[in-house]
DNA sequence: ACTATACTATTCATATATGAATAAGCCCGC
DNA sequence: GCGGGCTTATTCATATATGAATAGTATAGT
């Protein structure tokens, strides 16, 4: 639902500083057009990249797994399973392992509403193709992943 | 305080879905930086955001304009300012002209809360300059001002 | 002058995020 | 086996964002 305004500008202090800005806005830019497709089926970005790392798993995966993956604070895993889970994607189930634990196991109709979500990423991200074709993605990549 | 969640993590579908992602990751990784270096002074992004347009500005400007610079619902922008307001940066001031109208005013204390914010995020420009030394920058602008 | 329409900010409900505090359960060293 | 130190999830307070609903003000068209 939302999406951070506060850089959608730019300072203009030095020249790297507006590529620093203009990379954050793009991002942004798409962010936006990836909720805006995934509310077509219902679901958030974050809902979706939560179901991602279940579906993928293949099995219930705890909070705190799903936390580490999603690079979050447990914390914000507890709400975004309260809302998977009143939505009907996913159930909690306990760890017989681990009885401090709860595990995060998707339903039918989570793995259903996953498949239609990648359905509508996949349209962004053909969208995303044609806009980036003319610079060399290696090059890009490599850059991109070296900011951490 | 907070940065998305939602896709800090990567979906395989496509080569290119890969860039996408890692162009939004990358710029989660920014904004924490930027966050960080804000704290230091006792800004976040958002509210530096803010101040930045109303500093450069030179003069009180409406809730509303504050909302369309920042890219922003205006609900988001009443709240901004209450913070600010509670902050001591920024005050509250009527509009004689429109009576709807409610600008924002920055205060000395505003001023040199923003200053010694430029400070701080041309450290993390000047880290980021590095990272993209080896990529065109002019290429990368190109392709990111194309995502809109 | 009046009315319809549009714009002002605010409030409210909600989603997403963080971080601190808490309670419960695990496990290692003794 | 037990005490201390982790890790687990949750709750709470808070920040940031959206969008709907509201009240007040402005303005255009008649």
């Amino acid at each position: 639902m939302n999406k951070p305004a506060k850089l959608r500008s730019r300072n203009p202090s030095t020249a790297d500083g507006q590529t620093m800005y203009s990379l954050v806005r793009a991002a942004h830019v798409l962010e936006s057009r990836l909720e805006e497709a995934l509310e077509q089926v219902g679901l958030s970005l974050a809902k979706f990249g939560a179901l991602s790392h279940l579906v993928k798993e293949g099995e219930p995966l705890s909070l705190s797994e799903c936390a580490t993956k999603m690079t979050c604070v447990r914390s914000n895993m507890t709400q975004l399973v309260d809302r998977l889970e009143a939505d009907g994607l996913v159930r909690r189930v306990e760890d017989p392992e681990d009885r401090r634990a709860v595990r995060a196991a998707v339903t039918p109709l989570g793995k259903e509403r996953y498949a239609a979500g990648v359905r509508e990423v996949e349209k962004v991200q053909a969208e995303f193709s044609k806009t980036i074709s003319g610079i060399d993605r290696g090059t890009l990549e490599r850059v991109l992943s070296a900011i951490k």
